[in-house]
DNA sequence: ACCCTAGCAATACGTTCGTATCGAATCGAT
DNA sequence: ATCGATTCGATACGAACGTATTGCTAGGGT
């Protein structure tokens, strides 16, 4: 994973290129001030990631893989994560405006790079898999949602999540306004009855 | 409103800044590119927004103004209007889809820049309670939305567009398969009886 | 003892940037 | 006809940029 020295440099450097992307978005990230904001030599920046491009595709794998950790992390209880996964993009700390900040700024970058858009793409259709999935498990009607209906049912609330996360991010919706909606539309989702879609 | 030569020539500029926005991003705006792509001098760009700053400013009022614009030459008719205003945003056309990448790449800066914030904010909280109106005037079900459950269901729908967004600009869903499901929510909201979409 | 390589730090180079400035048109009011 | 303001085009300047290059050092295999 990260153990190696030379990861822990490379991990040291790409922590500097998230602040700096949260502060002021991608152009912000020069050589020059991510080795400031790191407090370590140009060179050795350069020396690790080559190109600034290169530098910025990985601070955005990283931040990728780290997310997947945190997940894997948590407890197995589906309850427990089905929260998480759908609330822990919706800033209400400044830890989690700080991650938020940095998901967009990607995303638009993701507009005019193709490398970037594929793992953002990986990474939703994997987080909208584990939801249905998670679902399926943790149901609260066994019987209401099968295949078909919670993967539709996943991609509903993962799209309420981000376009939540969206208005919490400029402002004009408090994070607990927004975790309070969401939380109700889970709780529609697993309960209510409507949702027949399979003969 | 837009009528003068000068504001002739300050919309020529700032279809110039669209289009570089939406090919790479806001740190592709340089006075340089953007008298480049407009086919001007840079003497005029400078001369009619002063710094960069401003003009990139200048650019997104003016991105707002014209969605606003565009959105009240409409047919009055409720139901189009709602069908217009939640599903303008996804991309299905390269017209579309360079509207989402602009207004993403404002989104990402607005994480950094208050001003920017606001203006999203006022938009996105005017289209909110648009969206609130006209589901109560064309209300489907004219005892199931009122004044609190609307604005619920317009902050949900909105929510919805908006994530929906966010997978197709990054390409692992089509502006079909959002648009699909996009109006089915439509329908469940408003009504949900009439759902009919089962094979 | 030898050398090879990884891991830097320092610096240099050419480019591009935002912006200031200068001068020439053009124009509207007098 | 005159004159001040507007509207530029052209150019210049210092700062910041990405990157190539150079040289040093510490460790590991032989």
């Amino acid at each position: 994973m990260v153990s190696s020295p030379s990861d822990a440099r490379r991990q040291e450097i790409i922590q500097a290129v998230w602040v700096l992307i949260a502060g002021g978005g991608i152009e912000r990230v020069t050589f020059r001030r991510v080795a400031d904001q790191a407090g370590v030599s140009v060179g050795r920046v350069q020396h690790h990631f080559g190109t600034r491009d290169a530098l910025v595709l990985a601070a955005c794998e990283t931040m990728i893989d780290l997310a997947h950790d945190r997940y894997q992390d948590l407890p197995e209880a589906p309850e427990e994560r089905l929260r998480h996964i759908l609330l822990h993009a919706i800033p209400d700390s400044d830890r989690a405006r700080f991650g938020a900040s940095v998901w967009h700024a990607y995303l638009s970058k993701s507009a005019a790079d193709e490398e970037i858009a594929g793992l953002l793409a990986e990474a939703k259709r994997g987080t909208e898999e584990e939801i249905a999935r998670l679902l399926e498990d943790a149901g609260g009607r066994g019987d209401k949602l099968l295949a078909d209906g919670s993967l539709r049912a996943a991609r509903t609330l993962l799209a309420i999540a981000d376009g939540l996360t969206v208005r919490v991010l400029i402002g004009d919706l408090s994070g607990a306004e927004a975790r309070g909606l969401l939380l109700a539309e889970l709780r529609r989702v697993r309960g209510s009855t409507d949702q027949g879609n399979s003969p």
